[in-house]
DNA sequence: CTTGACAGTGAACGAACGTTCACTATATAA
DNA sequence: TTATATAGTGAACGTTCGTTCACTGTCAAG
């Protein structure tokens, strides 16, 4: 079929303005764009931006500035382990998202803390594991939280029975904390990373 | 002290500079920086973004465009559990990272599953966490994998003794399968992500 | 065979951009 | 007190940017 090298030849030129995004953080200028996609006039760089912005790949900020669409999130999600490896038509369909925008609320209230000890495997958080705190959010009864007691800090579930608080481990090794005088709760675990290779 | 309030001048500045780019995925002009730290002489930016580069806050690309430095990062990666709650000083000086960087190696070859079933829970891998997965890899023994064995796919560790490989839950409800015809690696896992809200 | 959509060339233009120059006010240090 | 660096104003300038217009070649459908 001819509309396939179409197609391909259209992917590639979208591939290269991605990885010119990724790589530099900013987006290329229609110069730019010129060179990478081997136009030789600018015009056909306008009307191809025109055509990448009804496809969502670009798209314009308020001052009508080029900014990244979809091409700024840099992994696909797609299915179950179960579904297994996908084939090149759904990965087609499947949406790509950033970690940064998945994981991370509030850019300012939040920060990494790095994992030791073993009081919370049972929850699957293991030494060495990163875990991702935000400290502007309330904690609820039965979150994992970050919490100054009687000096030390730890990283425990948070049980609220009525008035009483406890500090519950994952890990029948350790015993709950019933904490004696104040205790502080320096922020909540939103999520758990932990990096192979 | 009066360095004090032109520390925090210049904090709130980058702040906003930071925010820019963060919510519109581009820099933000000379005159839009202007309009943000207040200033109404052009060259007062560009003495502050002078200065800004200097604190490699930003750079500038081969094309001498603006791109961003540390303020691309959108947390910071402080000390362990333990060590708790870091002070405003230590914020300062913890390196910030982005997530996308951290754990993704090469963009193209990577992509997102989520994980059904429970025969991973012993490595700390639990139903409904997601797998990041980059099937550009050569896989290892010891190595979290996921594999098509008969037909199915799954996720296991990968054992390698001499000739013979074997692929092994880390649940003991499971048992360990020993491929009998042919086994197809789809790719390695390379971190896991769990969110909790 | 024509008609129209698509893909690209080349030139022109105003606006916005980053840079530079000359000058002022306010602190810090000698 | 006199320097000297720091922080800012305001205007001017050349460059590059994104946009637009008129035109050409190519392919598919009527």
């Amino acid at each position: 079929m001819k509309s396939d090298m179409r197609e391909e030849r259209l992917r590639s030129r979208v591939r290269a303005i991605s990885g010119f995004y990724q790589e530099r953080g900013r987006m290329p200028s229609f110069s730019e764009i010129g060179e990478m996609a081997g136009f030789r006039s600018k015009n056909a760089v306008f009307k191809f931006v025109n055509k990448l912005e009804r496809l969502k790949v670009l798209e314009r900020d308020s001052k009508g500035r080029l900014i990244p669409g979809s091409i700024a999130a840099p992994v696909k999600m797609l299915g179950t382990v179960e579904a297994g490896f996908p084939s090149p038509a759904e990965e087609e369909l499947a949406d790509a998202l950033s970690f940064d925008d998945l994981l991370i609320q509030n850019r300012e209230s939040t920060f990494l803390l790095k994992v030791s000890g073993d009081s919370m495997s049972g929850a699957g958080i293991l030494p060495g594991d990163m875990v991702i705190v935000d400290k502007g959010q309330t904690p609820k009864s039965g979150d994992i939280v970050i919490a100054e007691v009687d000096g030390a800090w730890t990283m425990k579930y948070l049980g609220k029975k009525g008035e009483s608080v406890t500090l519950l481990p994952a890990n029948p090794k350790y015993q709950p904390i019933r904490p004696k005088n104040e205790l502080k709760i320096a922020g909540v675990v939103t999520a758990v990373v932990r990096k192979y290779r």
